[in-house]
Formats: C-alpha cells, sequence, structure tokens
DNA sequence: TTCCCCCGTCGAAGCGCTTCGACGTCACGC
DNA sequence: GCGTGACGTCGAAGCGCTTCGACGGGGGAA
C-alpha cells in the first residue's frame, strides 16, 4: 500500500505537504501542488480512509435509514436512495444504509463509534420515538418529512398543502364549480404524519378562495370503502364534476366505482391525485397527479446536511413545492 | 467522548486488556471480562470505528452495488439490498451503497481507500468490464448473477435451469403432455448473462425425461409479439395444454391473448412462469411462479463473502434451488 | 524438586493521516 | 534599512485503537 509518507518522498516534500496540496487547507505553491498531484498519479495514492477518519474527525460517510414497513412504496424508496447516494458523491460523501429494523440502537451505534458525520431518516412519524434521540447526539441529522414536535431539528417533504391547493387551482381553472377530496382512512389523520391533515386545509383554503362548493371524505384503504365514497359523493352532491384523491390504495376503484356509477372519466368528472408517478400512469385512464419529489427531496436532504457540517445555520422546516402532471383524468368542465 | 483507555482506567486493566476482553482473540479471565464489560456500560464507551479500521486494517463495512438500469425490477432489488444488510448485521458490518453509476472508478476508490473490506456486486453482465478490476483488487467480492467466464470470482444465483425444469414438472405432474416455452426476446439470448439458456436447458432437459411434446419460442417484450406467439403456439400445437412463461413484459399479455383465442387458464391452458412473485400475484388470474428468491441471494452472498474474509476457500459458483408457488393459473389437464 | 509451558495481563509500538506551531523567505511600506 | 505580514513549507505530536513480544505465576510432568 502507498501512503502518504511515498508520495513526499517521490515528490521531495514533507508528508504535511502533501496533505495540505490535498486540502487545500493551507496555502500551497502551484509548482510544488503540480509536483504533488503527480507523484500521486505515478504511485496510485489513495488515502487510507480509516486513517483520515481517526486524524480529521471526519468520515465523509451519511447514513440513510430506510423504512422496511409495508405500505410504503418501494420505487419511491429506491429512487430516494439513489438520488442521496449521487449527491452524497457529489460532495465526496459516501452513504452507509440502515434499515428502520434496527431502530434507535443502530442510529446511536454508527453514530457513537464515528462511522458516520450525519443521518437522513425517511419516513418520519407524528410522534417518532428516535426524536430525543436525534436531539442528543452529537451530529447532524435531517428528516424526511414532519413529526408532531420538531423543534431544533431539520425537517423536509413535498409541500402537501400547497400540493392540495394546486390540485384545486388546477380543477377550478378547468371551470369546475364543485368539488370533493378523498382522504386517507380516518385513523392516518391521527397517526403517522402531518400530510393528511395539510392536504386537507389545502384543500379548504383552495376552493373557499376559488368560491367552489366541496366537501371532504376520509375513506377506507379498501375496493368496497371507494364504492360507498362514490355513492355518497354523487347522492350528496348531485353536481360534483371534480374529484381530488389523496389515497393511493383507494384511487383506482373510486374511478371505477364512478365509472360503474355511469360517470365518465374525464367527461364528465375530472379525477387528481396525490400519489406516486408509477401509480397514475398505469391506471387505465391516467391520471392528473402530483408525486412526492423523491429525487429532489434526497438532493436537498444532502444538501442540507453538508450545510449542517460546515457550521452553517439551515431552516428547520423546508417544503418543496408541488408539480402537477396533466394526464388524461382532467378535462374542462363540459360548460351547459 | 469516552476511549479505551478510559475504560482501562476504570476497570483497573490496561487498554490492551480492554481490547482483547472485547474481540476475544486472547484468553481473558471471567472476572476480569465481567469488570471491563460493567465499565463499558457504565461509561457507555463505543470503540472509534475509525481508529479500528485503522489499527486492524478491517472496517467492517461491505460495499453494495446496486443496479440503476431500467427494466431492472425495483422490489426485487430492494428486498435485496435490505436482506444484505440485516445480514451483514448479524455479523458485525455495516453496507455502503454505491450506485452502478460511479463505475469502475467507485469500486476502485472504496476498495483502495480501505473503506469497504469487501463488495457485492448485482445485475453481473455477460461481458461485465468490472472483472478484471474484480481479479485485481485486493478485497474478496460476490456478484449476483453469472459473467461468461468467472474465474477466479464468487457467484450466486437462482438456479435457472433446475427452475425451468421445475416448472415442467409441475406440468408434467398435473398430466400436461403437450407444452411450450415463451421465452426471453432474442436479444437476451446472447447479451445479459447466461441465465436465459439455461432455463431452455432445464426445460428440454425435463420435457425429455418425461417425454412430453415441446417447443421453445423466443419472443420480444411487446404486447402485440405475444399475441403473435399465442397464436403460433396453437397453430402449431392444437395440443398445447401447458406454458411455461419466462419473460415478465409479456406475462399479461400473453394470457390475455389466449383467452382471447378462446382458451381458458387454467380450464384449457396451465401457465407457469419464472418471473417476481408480485407480478405473479398481481394479475386476473394469479400465476403459479418461481421468483428469484431474493432475500436469500442476499443472505448468502453475505455469509459468502464473510467466509471469504475468515480466509476460507468458498464455491466460486453457488446455484440457489428454485421454489415454486402454486398459484390460480395451473390445474390437472381435463384428461378427455 | 526442577523444568516447561500455558494462561492472563501489560507496555509499547505502530496503523496512516491531519493539524498546530514554528520558521525562513520575500515583498512591501515607511 | 528595518519591521511586518503573508506565504510556503516542515517537523512533531497526536487521533484511538490493535497487536506483538514479554513476563510473572501456577500447574503438570518427569
Amino acid at each position: 500500500m502507498v501512503k502518504i509518507t511515498d508520495v513526499a518522498r517521490h515528490a521531495g516534500v514533507s508528508p504535511s505537504t502533501v496533505s495540505y496540496a490535498l486540502s487545500g487547507k493551507r496555502p500551497i505553491s502551484e509548482e510544488t501542488r503540480q509536483r504533488v498531484e503527480a507523484s500521486i498519479r505515478e504511485l496510485g495514492y489513495r488515502p487510507h480512509a480509516g486513517a483520515r477518519a481517526l486524524a480529521s474527525s471526519r468520515s465523509n460517510v451519511l447514513a440513510l435509514v430506510v423504512p422496511l414497513r409495508t405500505g410504503i412504496h418501494v420505487p419511491v424508496v429506491m429512487q430516494f436512495a439513489v438520488s442521496v447516494v449521487t449527491t452524497a458523491r457529489r460532495h465526496d460523501h459516501d452513504v452507509l444504509l440502515l434499515t428502520q429494523e434496527e431502530g434507535e440502537e443502530g442510529l446511536r451505534r454508527v453514530a457513537d463509534t464515528a462511522l458516520v458525520d450525519a443521518l437522513i431518516l425517511m419516513d418520519v412519524q407524528l410522534d417518532d420515538p428516535r426524536l430525543p434521540l436525534l436531539r442528543s447526539l452529537d451530529r447532524p441529522s435531517v428528516m424526511i418529512g414532519f413529526p408532531a414536535e420538531a423543534d431544533g431539528l431539520t425537517c423536509i417533504d413535498l409541500d402537501f398543502k400547497a400540493a392540495g391547493e394546486l390540485c384545486v387551482e388546477h380543477l377550478a381553472q378547468l371551470g369546475h364549480r364543485v368539488v370533493a377530496l378523498v382522504g386517507s382512512p380516518p385513523e392516518v389523520y391521527v397517526r403517522q404524519t402531518a400530510f393528511a391533515q395539510r392536504v386537507v386545509q389545502g384543500f379548504t383554503a383552495a376552493t373557499d378562495r376559488n368560491g367552489l362548493a366541496s366537501t371532504v371524505h376520509p375513506c377506507e384503504a379498501a375496493p368496497a370503502a371507494a364504492r360507498r365514497v362514490a355513492e355518497q359523493l354523487l347522492r350528496e352532491q348531485p353536481a360534483l364534476t371534480g374529484v381530488v384523491v389523496h389515497n393511493e390504495a383507494v384511487l383506482e376503484p373510486l374511478i371505477d366505482a364512478f365509472e360503474q356509477l355511469g360517470l365518465r372519466v374525464p367527461g364528465d368528472l375530472s379525477v387528481t391525485a396525490i400519489c406516486p408517478d408509477e401509480l397514475a400512469e398505469s391506471l387505465r385512464v391516467p391520471v392528473t397527479s402530483i408525486a412526492l419529489p423523491s429525487a429532489e427531496v434526497g438532493e436537498r436532504a444532502v444538501e442540507l446536511l453538508m450545510r449542517k457540517l460546515a457550521g452553517d445555520d439551515v431552516p428547520e422546516a423546508t417544503l418543496l413545492p408541488p408539480r402537477l402532471t396533466r394526464r388524461a383524468s382532467t378535462a374542462p368542465r363540459d360548460t351547459p
């Protein structure tokens, strides 16, 4: 193994000069740097990661904790992970993969052994048990999603309120005047994360602002429930022409139910959803939708961490603007 | 930060004794060990990963290289990654996530900087450009899949030949006498990996052994091609009652085509496939299938690496036995 | 009893790097 | 002409751990 002293000898300088030439932490004459770099190339020198970590107390590794829970959309997780790795590499960092399964002990382990410099957590719950731990660790972290109480921590996620609003604005612009929101199962509004409520807030704010008639319906994650909600909707709002769905599990059954009830999508009814693109695209009628921008979330999460590692202050909350993709399920209202 | 000297002082022993108590590399009296362990708990000691890596030239980290190519089934990759992490943890190792994108340079980097002790590569191609590199690295590796020439390297994968045989045996046991294999697109038999050919070998061996009439049809990954193959099949083998499909993309269209041609599955035609369980389960008629056992592959890959790290010899090739899951698409032949 | 060896422990020497203080040199301002 | 920095470089001191050789003491064999 070729080490820094070999390079130093070969270039006719001291080891510290090689180190400074590499890190740029002290001025080095252009000529010396050239010589050092040539020696490095010629000898094929690679600094030993462990030695570097020991001496500098920086491992240049980030921990990424991925969820295992069922009900998490796998491609989204994967896309996110890839974007974290790619962005981390741009900042000369590597990524250590941890599973949720290891729990708090795993986080403490990689942090306390100085295996990693910082942590990224996915799938954060409202009352996530890891919050106190994160606060007590001596390394920075970023969470994907918003817990109930995030004081002193850094969070990032899609701006779900804006997403709710954007869906409504889209329908309003198409001329729809009577709309409904089909939301998550009731229990989601309690447990898990705050995002469900925020969609409702956005939805309501936008319908008010646009003077639309509207209702909100939580819906169980079962086809039968979808059918029931569809019937109820048509009974209560016979003039309904626009629906926003924030519930991946019932999107397809709901559309089926509407069509069985004699409404064509988008002819009689426009549907927009907040769900992964994959789902929206795969349906018989591709659905106009807003997706969680996983690649962007990953990238931004890493960048937040880098700033924290550099000692900069970062905002506690980062909300990513929603982007709506128009597909076949929305159309201008057939003005009579 | 509490370090090994703190523990040593607290326990009234020397640092080396603490180290040996932890690693077990030298005998330590039961009593001393107890005392050391108590001190460790009391002080909350965690060995510094970098220091450990530097002194022992073992980082206890494995690299996992995941593919990004489209056409790779994401849930399978994810399942595999999770199983690698879980198994690695059981052996006191962590997992560094790399993307294929970083290429050979990435592999060389993590190996040469001693960031990782060993590597696992997914999605290995027949003529994979990384093969020479792997041979030249001073750390062990395991590949998922078989390249054309794997001398001196370690590979693991599903036993595709046995999978082909198992599908046929299943059909034969159900009384089917005339069967066909619908395989991958023609180009797959050339490029990529050897697994496509091996399925054919297994299929043929088993039909011969059982005295079945059979044909083999490569098939493009397009619904229209599926339709064409279905028609051709019925024309050439009017008595056909069993089909093995090794082509994820056309499984669904193929079944649709058969049904449109008047054959009911499984009433008139039994279908078995080699494909991810997710796909097999999601079809209108859930398909009897053999899946790539990703969790098992991941586990076994890590265990192979551990043995190599321990200096043991391991077989160059490991073939995992296929497991067939019966679903609704196969039934006994309607003996007239 | 003597010799030998094994058990349990210690001390010291690194592992390969970063970083701090120091030092010589040169350019500049007064 | 001299003080003053800034620049460029060096040497040495660790970073926290593992590991090797050594050593004292006790037990078994001869």
